[in-house]
DNA sequence: CTATGATTCAAACGCTTGTTTGAAACAGCG
DNA sequence: CGCTGTTTCAAACAAGCGTTTGAATCATAG
């Protein structure tokens, strides 16, 4: 028998994330939360202050490392004179992929990403905007160069539906059962979709 | 002062559908409906027995007209021979759309239905299913028809990121601020991307 | 009119929620 | 060892939840 490894923090962070994940943030109690982290209920509001600041932590705990990383490869994509729209779309859509690949919990954290975005919660969608929109922005620029014929108005309307997409592609939210194949290559082979999807549809006149 | 036109449970339907939308189905509770349709809190059970039928009501009211404007839409394709893919997406698309351009509420009830989606509430699942899989098996069928050398497989996955932007596109769930020009027009336009974005993704080899 | 069934109402039910409290247990330094 | 600051714990708090109750009100048929 083992004794916990983790920290009494990254246990509930873990715990939480789960059953947000799983519930939703109002669905999912601290009673929950703690029961599963095997931790005293006392402990979240020690550690984090109340349930709200909890939430924002299981967010910046991922959400920082998806903007580096797409920041990182959109500075690769924005280097390379050959590239073409489907390395920009790529510089957007791997790194999530690549988080939602992390083994531990990164596909759960996705899920809890599609409720943020699926709850009209106010304080969550300025933190979330605070945390992506910057990123989101540069990419704006970047996908206008690769496609000067679009409106500005018409290029934030596509975005738009591929951002929906995306974030539906990732979670498996679909009615539609999946094969029994490796998940880990499913996500490849959606990545692949998703990019020449969504430049198919942002180059449609 | 005009007295109240609406029955007790018309009004009790409508202010649910509001707040689920903008509160979600646990975040809203049943003294806020009760009080935002000026009705007392136990006519929620006299009239629907529960919460959770009182949920299934919000979807059945709406959902038997939108599954049965898309069977009629696919119905009308099928009889054409000329009919192409963008005509079997237009099926599938515009009466979901014509129920968001629903005067009373239209709009609201898609919000709902995107959070029917992002909660993995079993019962309400279940409930979805039984309504929408036997036009979505329809509508599979059809698509098929029009893409031969397309695997069923691979259909199913390009459905999936379809049904999720579409999902999108019609509740303005994105972070992207919209014009202020008229949100019918709006919708209109976003019909045609949606078709011509979904055609394009569909098609690609 | 009275009588009957449907509807509304205020009040309370037991239960769960997020949060707070004060004592107990622990860790590490002098 | 004793002392100090950190962390854990059981217990309780007020508030909100869905639901139930029984009386009051309403509409309507006899």
């Amino acid at each position: 028998m083992t004794v916990s490894f983790y920290s009494t923090k990254e246990r509930i962070l873990g715990a939480a994330e789960e059953l947000f994940a799983k519930h939703g943030f109002a669905g999912a109690s601290l009673r929950q939360v703690t029961a599963s982290a095997k931790v005293n209920l006392a402990a979240v509001n020690y550690h984090f202050g109340s349930k709200d600041n909890l939430i924002e932590e299981v967010f910046r705990r991922r959400l920082d490392n998806l903007n580096e990383r797409r920041v990182q490869a959109l500075q690769r994509v924005k280097a390379d004179p050959d590239a073409t729209l489907e390395d920009v779309l790529a510089a957007f859509i791997h790194p999530a992929l690549d988080v939602s690949l992390d083994s531990s919990g990164g596909l759960t954290f996705v899920r809890v990403l599609a409720r943020a975005f699926a709850e009209h919660n106010e304080r969550l969608r300025k933190f979330l905007s605070e945390n992506y929109g910057h990123v989101l922005k540069e990419f704006v620029a970047e996908f206008r160069r690769h496609l000067p014929g679009l409106a500005k108005q018409e290029m934030y309307a596509r975005l738009d539906i591929i951002s929906g997409a995306l974030t539906y592609a990732m979670t498996d939210f679909g009615v539609i059962q999946r094969r029994d194949d490796s998940s880990d290559a499913h996500r490849q082979r959606s990545a692949q979709h998703l990019i020449h999807f969504a430049a198919a549809g942002l180059r449609a006149p």
